[in-house]
DNA sequence: CGATATTGCTCAGTATGCTGACTATCAGTA
DNA sequence: TACTGATAGTCAGCATACTGAGCAATATCG
């Protein structure tokens, strides 16, 4: 039988879930208390103004009923706001708080750091072809999950 | 700002969301419902009978707190039992049911074919030095989890 | 215009994963 | 043996993720 280490699927669970800690401990001892799906959202955010929380689902490659927990975690934070949109009722734009860019402008350091010690094992080249290598397989892939990644068109 | 395509937790992220989309499409065309949780739980059990369930979780790397729900599912599915320990009062021991062998033959091609798709991206020397770069990655940050892995001493 | 299809969002239900706390048991030691 | 600490397992609570269903609003087309 193959073994768990020549599974692909088994690694890349792996990795995330390590990549997870090492975020949390990061952000924490930063004295925050965001997840890594809160800070890609709000980041996001934050880049695109106004955006619909579908926009947002497929930037960051979020499932649409993922989203809406998260944005209410963000706005209960006082990161983020959700306001009906007066283009289309049905739709809720996003903005980023003044309190939600000084955390993001905050936390910064700790998520780069965090990125740097979730590759640790790796040389400066081995990490560049680690992401390399996953951005093409996701690219590849893109379509088989249920929350695929969307391009924003103007 | 540093785009989400050059943070490894995100691409790590991203990966193991469509393994696992490709995971439960693989098997549910074939006819079984078994997330790739349980599945590596059942072959592990099935690789090391009697084995205690915090010895599967240092196998493959879950929480001890996960652990428990996941065997409730197979246990429920009839694949696994989960017997009292006769060394150790506190401790289960697990082994593996005709029924969850049974199910392991049938479900293998689907879950190789599954390992494929993930990777169809990449030609088979890519794939190898993905996985390579994973495994690296992995063994230095296995620590860094709640749920490090821990292998058995005989 | 009106019927139909589509879209944005939410919700209920299920399955990981984690933190932290708790019980029962075992192991080591004074 | 009594005390102390460690260990196996469970549980409550929270945060992703998904399926599938549903509602309200918009878009499309005859």
């Amino acid at each position: 039988m193959k073994d768990n280490n020549d599974m692909p699927g088994h690694l890349a669970r792996r990795f995330q879930q390590i990549a997870v800690a090492v975020f949390l401990a990061e952000v924490g001892d930063a004295g925050f208390d965001l997840t890594p799906v809160q800070y890609a959202a709000l980041a996001t955010i934050k880049a695109n103004p106004g955006l619909d929380q579908v926009t947002l689902a497929g930037l960051i490659a979020y499932d649409r009923t993922t989203i809406t927990g998260v944005i209410d975690r963000l706005v209960q934070k006082g990161l983020a706001e959700r306001r009906a949109s007066s283009r289309d009722r049905r739709a809720r734009e996003l903005e980023i708080t003044d309190e939600g860019r000084r955390t993001l402008r905050k936390i910064t350091p700790a998520v780069e750091s965090a990125q740097r010690i979730m590759l640790r094992g790796l040389s400066a080249k081995e990490g560049e072809e680690l992401m390399r290598l996953l951005r093409k397989a996701i690219t590849a892939g893109n379509e088989l999950s249920r929350a695929p990644l969307r391009d924003v068109q103007a």
